[in-house]
DNA sequence: AAATCTTTTGAGCGATCGTTCTAAAATGAC
DNA sequence: GTCATTTTAGAACGATCGCTCAAAAGATTT
């Protein structure tokens, strides 16, 4: 059996706790005497679990991204059988989970900014890569006949971004679930009609 | 004539280059030390000229709302006879100022996270209002019949607010003038019609 | 020239930052 | 029980944070 003294905490429970941090406040705002109250653990432990505050931090953005909050884009992709119906439901969704009272406003990638270097093109390349999803997504309906082939789909994935970002930043502000499912549903009056 | 050493450095000056610095990495991210640096003054002068790292801030962003890129929205207000024509002006403007070279990407107020509760509170509010303020435009153009009585002026004004917030986070993304153009050309489609 | 007033300078304050280290505690192996 | 191993607790490291202060410098007034 394993050796040496046991861990007296949960890992998961302790990056649960990390997470919840670093997204209300942001990477350089929480430190790590927050880190290690929320968590309920000293800095030893911390160091020793999880390297050091950038390497956790990593690994909160990595549990967001497998976590319902940072999936629902990929999930509404494999679910919904049109495009339109895909975009539809990533903004609907979005409006709830970014007004989820259960955890922070608004979406992790967009609230926790980052004064480092590393750690902002980390994440600015996350955010930037839901564009490029985007855009596959609607070349595929092009090519489907969904939308018209005049329709640009690298356009509308940018849009689509922007408006999806927006609304994290609304319900960062304080906007309600009511409020920016209205904004998705206005937002979908961009989708392309047959000329 | 006024008694006592001469200031050596020039105010609106140092003021600019404290909003540069404050515009690209945030409040907190800004150091006294990075101020100093930049305004070419010492520690005792920032304090004895703008009072503290708080006050020097409110100062950046009451400069920043009487600037261009803080004033093109209510500029677009008063000089387009239509809203559809005042907002499509905003929509194309803040393309065109998110991605000026002269300046950091983006808007000041979005941009500019900050820790600090009383300054969050400040900016939270300063992003806000420009909902209201888009509200009562379209209030109006309902009123006049610009827009169909059925168009609710609180859900356009929020969507509006979204998108323009939504474009500044592309902007320092990297987006440039051209995809956020087209982003504000496609976020036009929202624009009410005659049902 | 002397006195007065304001600004500049640069050191340095206490607090907090991320991080490391040492010693005690708690386990399995022998 | 003794040793090896791992984690714990808590002090403390150097660096940086926002900010202050005493002394020097540069100007006007008398």
């Amino acid at each position: 059996m394993r050796r040496g003294r046991p861990p007296t905490f949960d890992r998961a429970a302790a990056l649960a706790a990390a997470t919840r941090l670093f997204w209300q406040n942001g990477y350089e705002a929480t430190s790590i005497h927050d880190l290690t109250d929320a968590m309920g653990i000293r800095p030893g432990s911390l160091y020793a679990a999880f390297g050091d505050k950038k390497a956790l931090f990593n690994e909160v953005i990595e549990a967001y991204g497998r976590s319902p909050a940072g999936e629902f884009v990929w999930a509404a992709m494999k679910r919904e059988p049109t495009a339109h119906d895909a975009f539809h439901r990533i903004l609907l969704d979005a409006a709830a989970m970014y007004t989820d009272p259960e955890t922070p406003a608004g979406n992790l990638l967009c609230s926790a900014a980052a004064a480092d270097v590393e750690v902002a093109v980390y994440m600015r390349d996350l955010r930037n890569a839901s564009v490029d999803t985007f855009e596959k997504r609607l070349t595929t309906a092009r090519d489907e006949g969904e939308i018209p082939a005049t329709a640009d789909p690298r356009k509308l994935a940018a849009y689509f971004t922007a408006v999806m970002h927006g609304m994290s930043q609304r319900a960062r502000d304080g906007a309600t679930a009511a409020e920016l499912t209205d904004t998705a549903e206005l937002a979908m009056a961009a989708w392309p009609k047959a000329a």
